[in-house]
DNA sequence: AACTATTTATAAGA
DNA sequence: TTCTTATAAATAGTT
């Protein structure tokens, strides 16, 4: 694109690259944001210069998002490449990484809880205010589509039992005309072994909770304390 | 590029977003090899198409090399070295609680973005939804008393330049009633001296978002770089 | 930093 | 998906 085709190799004069670099770099941003907007993807792009300067675009979704989907995406490489560093000592880097986004992360819950909010700015303070909004949307919409499937599941198992009781008035009737009423009361004990059994209690609390029922059992062990206590998120232990 | 002009929003008519995306991403990953083979630059790029598939460029040196590059890039050194060589011994085990930790700590974040919700229970969504439903209330407060408050700096200024203003008036009136046009004419540039400034921009913003004010003139420093993208929480970029 | 002759990318159509 | 083609966009070389 230019006036001369242009050969695939390393641009060897230094302000000519510089320029290209530029002026190329200023392209592909550009393309990248139209990707992504035209065709809804998710799009992280980083770019680092000869000289080590950097440049970066990500869709809307910010960058550390997508890098971590990319992660998880590409889990198994990744796991591979842990031990490599473990081996190769860069550790020491490696945990104190951990404990920055740590750090991070516990910052951010605290806003999230609408907490600590002295150091925001006011264009933070929207932001914010506008991703939980978002966020109690979806979660309401969820807690509604749970409880309309746990009612209808309640319809049904309500429809079944009349039924059922309907078939066991009948013959509770057609037996009073058989028997006498001394028979009737000596039958009693075997004949409601045949109604209904009182009903099972709705499991509607799903998998996870499912799952993690045991916790209150007892003692704790290691993984399990760490998951019932301190990282438990506040929101899951309810206000006494 | 093409037949029609195109509208930088997202493509609504499925098939054709999926073509589009299919032929852009195509040249995308091909200006980004272009760049970096060119100029010689480090180049990563990440691509997820809506239906969640991956494409991905990464210039010769390997993408974890990058990605890693751009978290170091992110990462001031300063917090690496301060922790660095304290722990030496349970050191794996702090490790692994870190990691875990995180992973608990990245799970409460997306819950609290209204996403990954597939897993909780029903009391969970509403103890979650109340957690909420306060913090947002807070955040609102919060939000109406900075802008109250710029609201009344703003009224204070005000007045304090209406009082300049009325004064410098009165100045300009005798200066006229006193001099002749002539001298009048070569005293303007002085008299404007004492004019009212114009007012500085008020800062609205806080002390956070004004210490990174210089991050959109060009590349970024390290420790601008760190409190753009890697660490912020999502809420805080805003969407472009 | 602009300009412009060309090359490239790509939207629409097949 | 792939090919074709008319046209929009990007950009290499120049000023």
């Amino acid at each position: 694109m230019g006036r001369g085709r242009v050969q695939l190799k390393r641009i060897e004069n230094k302000i000519n690259r510089q320029v290209t670099f530029s002026k190329r770099r200023s392209g592909l941003l550009k393309k990248a944001r139209e990707i992504s907007v035209l065709c809804d993807a998710d799009v992280a792009l980083i770019v680092f210069s000869t000289k080590g300067k950097l440049f970066e675009y990500s869709s809307d979704s910010c960058m550390e998002r997508i890098l971590e989907r990319y992660e998880r995406y590409s889990y198994a490489e990744r796991q591979l490449a842990a031990h490599e560093i473990e081996q190769n000592g860069s550790w020491s880097l490696e945990h104190a990484k951990l404990k920055a986004r740590i750090e991070v992360l516990q910052r951010n819950q605290r806003h999230y809880m609408g907490e600590d909010l002295e150091n925001l700015s006011l264009r933070e303070l929207q932001n914010l205010e506008q991703q939980l909004d978002s966020a109690l949307k979806h979660i309401r919409s969820k807690r509604n589509q749970l409880m309309f499937e746990s009612i209808s599941e309640l319809q049904k198992k309500d429809k079944a039992l009349q039924e059922q009781n309907n078939i066991l008035a009948k013959k509770v009737t057609t037996n009073v005309k058989e028997k006498d009423i001394v028979h009737l009361n000596n039958c009693q004990d075997s004949s409601s072994m045949l109604l209904p059994q009182p009903m099972q209690p709705l499991n509607i609390r799903g998998r996870y909770e499912a799952s993690n029922g045991r916790e209150e059992e007892g003692g704790l062990n290691a993984a399990q304390h760490r998951n019932s206590s301190v990282l438990l998120p506040p929101w899951m232990v309810r206000p006494s």
